[in-house]
RNA sequence: GCAGAUGUGGCGGAAUGGCAGACGCGCUAGCUUCAGGUGCUAGUGUUCGCAAGGACGUGGGGGUUCAAGUCCCCCCAUCUGCACCA
């Protein structure tokens, strides 16, 4: 036997699988399909990180060992490729964003490829294609149709170094999520799309679906519905001022109303208004604050009252007054609240810097000292006919009432906000919009698209802020496509999210040109089985994927409402030292070194051994090396192999198990401990001997994880015809996985004493007779008497004794 | 502050309420070797003991149970989101 010339090996497979295109999804829709995805990656200038290989390896895995129980298998590949770090570069460097990417994207699919990741590599796409963005483009148009994509003047994050609008996802802490500069506030005319619409819908359909607990739970925090009543309350003009309230049950103790700075019921007062001046000069303060000041700031309470109006609450007709103050976001509910000092703790903190009154309308705390906001144990007082009540009975009760009065109602709020969907930026997909004098925005006809990016001569934005795009006249002027009248393109483009928000569907049809993909592909494809990625995605991509797909449903093209049947999430790889891994740390693995050093087998078998799917896990540079010893092991047990077709009986049982075990584990994704059972068998090999029905078991266990070298050995067994990766999976028989006799514990009161072998499902009374006849259990037991004994069948005998 | 998660040997980690520490790393001793490395064999939670054997052990404190890493209550620590959302 050779040695493990584990380069040549994996080089060999390599090229024989892709010359046999044995991972491409079959055309034979009569087969039972499984398509499974993993997040496609952002294909950056720094290669590809070990990270991406944990999610993209576990997958493979899966689908291998599906392709191997006979399913037709799509597991594609592809890149989310527009974006800023590449746009960035090629301002810097003043090449094409086009050609970076192109080399990228070169780079990143040959150490995919080193991997031996079993991807349908024909099925390729990449959103920067413009027969891929035709149809993002396309999307966008129906989207728009629907009025579902609308444009408006808003205050946005404005991200002073990229000189670019984000979505509020984007801003982390203050800064902007990719470059860490400032962001402040800036009104821009925006496209947004209206994702709020779909909130319930996005909340309730998490039913049908099999992600994992967090996922569901940090989705439906971040939509954030909350059940309340908008309560309108009549000012001393005589208008309305109508605010939003979780607590219409403390409407008794509101003592004072908050308007947000940007509320414009300050202009309809301006005549009434005596300090209007300093209600101006406090909202030009707010507007400067960044996000990030607004809230950091939030030690002490400012405001200013409105001096000149007031309200009347509904209840008790009690004039109350009315403050301006940022606490107060415009952007949630209504803009404006009513306060209750007692019982809500900004309200609370407000009030005693403005030393306003606090009246407890819910018993059970000391409104004086503190908000008293527990609403499962207060009852009702000061409250006039709400007195006596609890909470829960007194919100709906006051509802009634507010209803039957005409003052106010029942409403459901959502935190979610609808999508800032324009960048102003190149490397994007343009917009395909047109705006005419006459005809307001049209969009273009649908034969016109893909609209493709024109050549620019910098890429660099505006200082007004407006895309590289507004520079280039040619493209920029062009006819309405209504009316014929000479009109202007819109020059921002989409955001990154965008391309990422249906790709999946894509891969069932790659290469139509006449649809985004065909009836057929989508009817046998959908949904997706197996979605692996990020955390980091929960609340962005995965939320606006969730809404795409949904209105592709609406619209009748996806043919399920959700597009992902199984949502699971993998644990981040730390450096060495237990951080995260970067440059500036100096803690970067690089995947190419370990392939070199140790092989993709190694590199694969390491990364999902390396511990809980889930949990973040530091690299460990010593660790590794027990995988390939695990290998090299599998390796030189090739000269060990004797012959025989049938399990021997020494290794009947433990086979059966494995197979068994390494099956389960694969499905719950648990590849950690389906090695250690692999580990295990060769060790019990390596002791008893093997035979060749034997290895031959284990190597087709072990193709999903290691698929290189098992493919070689299956070869070098002088199996013929086809190749290993597509045998068929082993199959154990239940009757076969449990042995004869058992050995169990034996217990007194509950300390383990000793061990006794009692055959399979024995009577109780002789698996008591057996432990007392033990000689350790006779020690344990001398002098006392046993007063009860407990037998778990197969498991454990417990004496009592006193 | 809110929400979620996590806490087990020197390290990564295993354990449907039923023998804690599988599997691997590391370490120790021995064999192989000119030597380094590789490979092989044995050992390896702490502690008392020459040994047989015993005691103690899953962040801390209570509880339920014949039996708790696992279930319940309180506390501590760490991580990750979100953060004036009325």
């Amino acid at each position: 036997m050779n040695r493990y010339d584990y380069k040549e090996i994996e080089a060999k497979w390599q090229k024989t699988w892709e010359e046999r295109g044995a991972f491409h999804a079959s055309e034979d829709h009569t087969k039972e399909k499984f398509y499974a995805l993993v997040e496609f990656p952002y294909p950056s200038g720094a290669g590809l990180h070990v990270g991406h290989p944990r999610s993209y390896t576990a997958l493979d895995i899966v689908a291998r060992k599906k392709r191997m129980q006979g399913y037709n298998v799509l597991y594609p590949m592809g890149w989310d490729a527009f974006g800023l770090p590449t746009e960035n570069f090629a301002i810097k460097n003043h090449i094409h964003p086009a050609v970076v990417t192109e080399r990228n994207i070169a780079r990143f699919k040959s150490q995919l490829q080193a991997l031996g990741l079993s991807f349908d590599w024909s099925r390729e796409i990449s959103t920067t294609d413009p027969r891929y963005y035709k149809w993002t483009q396309w999307i966008f148009l129906q989207l728009y149709k629907k009025g579902l994509a609308y444009k408006k003047e808003m205050a946005v994050n404005w991200c002073t170094s990229c000189k670019c609008v984000l979505a509020n996802e984007e801003v982390v802490q203050g800064v902007c999520e990719r470059c860490g500069a400032e962001v402040v506030r800036k009104t821009k005319s925006q496209w947004m799309l209206k994702i709020t619409e779909y909130a319930q819908r996005l909340i309730d359909d998490l039913d049908q679906v099999d992600y994992i607990e967090r996922v569901k739970t940090q989705q439906k925090n971040w939509i954030g519905r909350s059940t309340g009543a908008e309560v309108d309350f009549t000012t001393s003009e005589g208008d309305k001022l109508t605010v939003y309230t979780t607590r219409p049950d403390t409407l008794f103790g509101a003592t004072y109303m908050v308007i947000s700075p940007e509320h414009p019921a300050i202009e309809a007062w301006a005549d009434k208004l005596r300090n209007m001046e300093a209600v101006l000069a406090y909202r030009e303060e707010a507007a400067r604050k960044s996000d990030f000041e607004r809230t950091e700031l939030n030690k002490e309470k400012t405001g200013v009252r409105l001096d000149g109006v007031c309200a009347i609450n509904p209840v008790n007709d009690t004039e109350i007054p009315i403050f301006v103050s940022d606490y107060v976001l415009m952007s949630y509910g209504t803009g404006a609240i009513m306060a209750v000092p007692a019982h809500d703790e900004r309200d609370w903190e407000f009030a005693k810097v403005f030393d306003l009154p606090i009246i407890e309308v819910v018993k059970g705390g000391n409104v004086q000292e503190a908000a008293f906001t527990n609403v499962e144990t207060g009852e009702m007082v000061n409250s006039g006919f709400l007195n006596g009540l609890s909470v829960a009975e007194a919100k709906k009760k006051i509802v009634e009432f507010l209803t039957e009065k005409g003052v106010g109602h029942q409403k459901v709020n959502y935190k979610l906000r609808d999508w800032v969907f324009s960048r102003q930026r190149y490397w994007g997909e343009p917009i395909p919009l047109v705006y005419c004098e006459k005809c307001g925005w049209t969009p273009l006809p649908e034969d016109q698209l893909p609209l493709t990016l024109p050549e620019v001569e910098s890429y660099e934005p505006t200082e007004t802020g407006e895309s590289p795009l507004a520079k280039m006249t040619d493209w920029v002027q062009t006819v309405c496509p209504h009316c014929g009248a000479p009109a202007r393109r819109e020059t921002d483009t989409m955001p990154q999210w965008a391309g990422s928000s249906w790709y999946f569907l894509r891969y069932m049809d790659p290469h139509n040109d006449k649809e985004l993909v065909s009836r057929e592909a989508l009817e046998y494809w959908s949904p997706v089985d197996w979605y692996n990625g990020g955390m980091e995605h929960t609340t962005l991509h995965l939320l606006y994927s969730r809404f795409w797909h949904k209105f592709l449903y609406d619209i009748g093209v996806a043919p399920t409402p959700e597009p992902y049947a199984k949502r699971t999430s993998h644990g981040m790889i730390l450096g060495e030292n237990g951080e995260k891994m970067s440059k500036s740390r100096g803690n970067v693995v690089n995947p190419d070194e370990i392939i070199d050093t140790y092989g993709a087998d190694t590199m694969r078998l390491y990364e999902m051994f390396i511990g809980d799917f889930e949990k973040a896990a530091p690299w460990s540079s010593t660790s590794i090396k027990g995988c390939r010893r695990f290998l090299e092991r599998v390796w030189n047990l090739f000269d060990h192999v004797q012959p025989g077709e049938a399990y021997t009986a020494q290794h009947e049982i433990l086979l059966h198990r494995t197979i068994q075990k390494v099956g389960e584990d694969i499905e719950a994704l648990k590849h950690n401990t389906a090695i250690a059972a692999l580990m295990s068998l060769v060790n019990a090999f390596y002791e008893k001997g093997v035979n060749r029905a034997e290895y031959k078991t284990l190597l087709l266990l072990l193709n999903p994880f290691a698929p290189h070298i098992t493919e070689e050995l299956w070869a070098l067994l002088g199996e013929t015809g086809e190749i290993l990766s597509l045998q068929p999976w082993p199959q154990y028989e239940e009757s076969k996985t449990v042995e004869s006799t058992v050995e169990i514990g034996v217990q007194v009161n509950g300390k383990l004493r000793s061990t006794i072998r009692l055959p399979l499902d024995c009577e109780q009374q002789q698996a008591v007779d057996t432990a007392l006849a033990d000689e350790k259990v006779q020690n344990a037991i001398a002098g006392k008497q046993v007063v009860k004994t407990i037998v778990v069948r197969n498991k454990i005998v417990n004496l009592v004794v006193k």
